[in-house]
DNA sequence: GGTAACTGGGTTTTT
DNA sequence: CCCAGTTACC
């Protein structure tokens, strides 16, 4: 496929005209479905075909699959190393280049990249000096989370720190000046120890770009930038874009407004319509010829679809007519999860593998009676999103020992190994990081004063990981430096965890899929960006006869399809979700999530809404409540639908007598004999 | 003084 | 189910 008239052939007018239009900068709006990323890599071919070199191509998206896969489609085949396009997510691509230039940048060599749990848990030790522990006044501080999303809001909007809490966070208006103290010590913190968090690797770079003589240096590499999900860059991607390309030459955006979904960590569809006053001469070419859903299923999304101004945009169905999308009204949740149940089988008698569809929610736990009823009924399945394999525990156990012999200097790590160790808490781990003064070099070495300030009782056990972990930083390879570093963690994993047999296991393949990088480094950051979903993940693909039903968040599904999708909790406060209805911008946010949703079906969306919700409350009995249909579904998008109810639960049974006794009784009379 | 064990309150989405 | 605050132990 790299013969670029060969992939021209397959394009429609519209994708032709954007795959080879020439000069100034272009904006691609593309529907849900229309053929984006053929589109996108044929442009990559095409502009080969016109001379460019692959290695002057930047191509930018925003997920590792997104980037591997065009990649994949856009490279030659005959191609050498040399001469590949250069493409990966934003992340990965200034990851790469200030790992190249890290003197420039003040960093370590082999500095520590910190993921959203890690920069909670640095602000999480840092806050109590700020006064932002506990209830201060009667009010309650905010959790080190909720202090690192504000954090990230700030810097990925580049807004400030009021404006920023009297948008999305009033009730933390009280400790702005503590949260402002906090984030200056969490900035120094991060210098001082060679740390850098994800909004950092993206400001690393904008700096550079920006400085009048690095940034001529790095804007030089590329004679074009492809940029996939243009509507899910935040202010400081925005900025890297437009100063790579100042004068739009050799730009290409695609993207779609209403299928902006990232708001919550500073991106802004705003970006994307305002491309046409970055750039005067900017080119609007629209995909709307949908070729994944069927038409009945595209009238509703054209009815959901949120429309702005100058970017308007209709899908018509290139496959068929199909049938109305079907609203299924549930008594409650468990008559759902048993509705949605019934359908899946329905739907695998009639030929669809488990595979080929999937549920959609909005939040992972709105799967959780769900995933009950379809353990209960054998039916297997996958679940994408919520809690990643990267946060459990033991996972992270391993990485800080990983990341204290990668780089010692990173305080976050010490502090988590040593109060792995039963009797370790805070206090005693920080008299020992301070004992080892871990920003001075070599502090592997000064272990044996440091185990000074532990009892007696702790030294030893702690002192034995120590000593392996330095012994693991002398060693060569990625692969041994791994084994040795699990080995180190042998003896307190095993006293920590009940299960640790199988904690074990999970590392050892983490271990494995370790030692194929190049460095330990490596490895981490690869971790770190890309987090593997679960321990499985690693391993590669599940077997490929195997056949499961696919469960996601609509966040995960993002550019996903399905031939049937399942999309339940259509109730109002979950879709949308409650968290959201306080801002005009949340509600908009919740409606293109709806339309990215419905979007992913290709021949037939069973749409649920249980109106009796429980609400499980501590203390007291179960309470129950009437839930409102989704706003979403208003009259306009009924009229696009189906409808029909559930069949109601079976009624329970109240039996005057024991039944099963009196069945009993009745056989007993037959084994009397004479 | 410092840690573990217990208890009570809150829970979105993820590069 | 995770986190923060309290109490009970070393």
């Amino acid at each position: 496929m790299t013969d670029p008239a060969a992939v021209l052939d397959t394009l429609n007018d519209d994708q032709r005209r954007a795959a080879t239009y020439r000069g100034g900068p272009l904006l691609i709006l593309a529907g849900a479905g229309t053929g984006k990323t053929g589109t996108l890599v044929a442009r990559a071919a095409w502009l080969r075909s016109q001379g460019l070199q692959p290695s002057r191509i930047l191509l930018l998206t925003f997920t590792r699959r997104a980037a591997d896969d065009m990649l994949a489609r856009a490279q030659p085949s005959d191609g050498d190393a040399a001469d590949r396009i250069v493409g990966g997510t934003f992340h990965a691509v200034a990851h790469r280049i200030i790992r190249a230039h890290s003197e420039a940048f003040a960093l370590p060599p082999e500095f520590s990249v910190l993921d959203p749990a890690d920069t909670a848990d640095v602000l999480d030790t840092l806050r109590d000096v700020h006064g932002l522990v506990g209830t201060d006044s009667g009010r309650r501080t905010p959790r080190a989370a909720t202090c690192a999303e504000i954090y990230s809001r700030c810097v990925s909007t580049s807004t400030g720190l009021s404006e920023v809490l009297s948008a999305g966070y009033p009730w933390c208006l009280p400790f702005a000046s503590q949260l402002a103290g906090l984030f200056t010590d969490f900035v120094g913190y991060k210098r001082r120890h060679g740390l850098v968090d994800f909004d950092d690797l993206l400001l690393l770079w904008r700096a550079a770009l920006a400085d009048a003589a690095a940034g001529p240096a790095l804007r030089g590499l590329f004679d074009a930038v492809l940029v996939d999900e243009y509507q899910d860059v935040n202010a400081v991607q925005a900025d890297i874009v437009r100063l790579l390309r100042p004068d739009g030459e050799g730009l290409t955006c695609v993207g779609d407004d209403a299928q902006a979904i990232y708001a919550f960590r500073g991106a802004d569809p705003a970006h994307l319509r305002a491309l046409s006053l970055t750039y005067a001469d900017l080119t609007l070419i629209r995909l709307s010829r949908n070729y994944r859903s069927r038409h009945a299923v595209l009238r509703l999304a054209n009815v959901i679809r949120p429309q702005h101004d100058g970017l308007e945009l209709a899908l018509t169905a290139e496959r068929g007519q199909g049938q109305p999308p079907l609203l299924i009204r549930c008594h409650d949740e468990a008559t759902q999860a048993r509705e949605i149940c019934a359908r899946v089988l329905a739907e695998h008698e009639a030929g669809a593998r488990f595979c080929d569809q999937a549920v959609l929610v909005r939040s992972a736990n709105h799967s959780d009676l769900l995933e009950l009823e379809l353990s209960a009924r054998g039916i297997p399945y996958v679940k994408y999103g919520g809690l990643r394999f990267t946060e459990a525990a033991h996972v992270k156990d391993f990485l800080a020992a990983a990341r204290i012999v990668a780089n010692p200097a990173d305080d976050l790590a010490w502090f988590r190994v040593l109060r792995l160790h039963e009797g370790v808490g805070p206090v005693l781990a920080r008299r020992v990081i301070d004992m080892l003064e871990i920003a001075g070099p070599e502090p592997l070495r000064r272990w044996p004063s440091a185990e000074q300030v532990l009892p007696r009782r702790l030294a030893s056990a702690v002192g034995a990981t120590i000593r392996e972990l330095g012994k693991a930083a002398e060693l060569a390879s990625t692969a041994e430096r791994a084994a040795a570093i699990l080995a180190a963690l042998h003896d307190p994993l095993a006293a920590r965890y009940a299960d640790a047999a199988a904690r074990r296991a999970d590392l050892e393949r983490l271990a494995d899929a370790a030692a194929g990088s190049p460095s330990l480094h490596d490895a981490l950051v690869q971790l770190a960006l890309d987090p593997p979903v679960s321990a499985s993940d690693l391993a590669g693909r599940p077997r490929l006869d195997d056949d499961f039903l696919v469960i996601s968040t609509v966040h995960s599904a993002k550019g996903l399809e399905w031939p049937v999708v399942h999309l339940p909790q259509l109730v109002d406060g979950a879709v949308p979700s409650d968290m959201a209805l306080t801002t005009p911008s949340g509600l908009e946010e919740e409606q293109r999530l709806f339309y990215v949703a419905v979007t992913r079906a290709r021949d037939r969306l069973f749409l649920y809404a249980p109106l009796r919700m429980h609400h499980h409350r501590r203390g007291s009995d179960d309470r129950h409540s009437y839930a409102q249909l989704s706003r979403f579904l208003d009259r306009a998008a009924l009229a696009q639908c189906e409808l029909t109810d559930a069949v109601p639960p079976r009624p329970v049974l109240v039996p005057a007598a024991p039944l099963a006794a009196s069945v009993d009784r009745d056989l007993a009379s037959l084994w009397r004999v004479g």
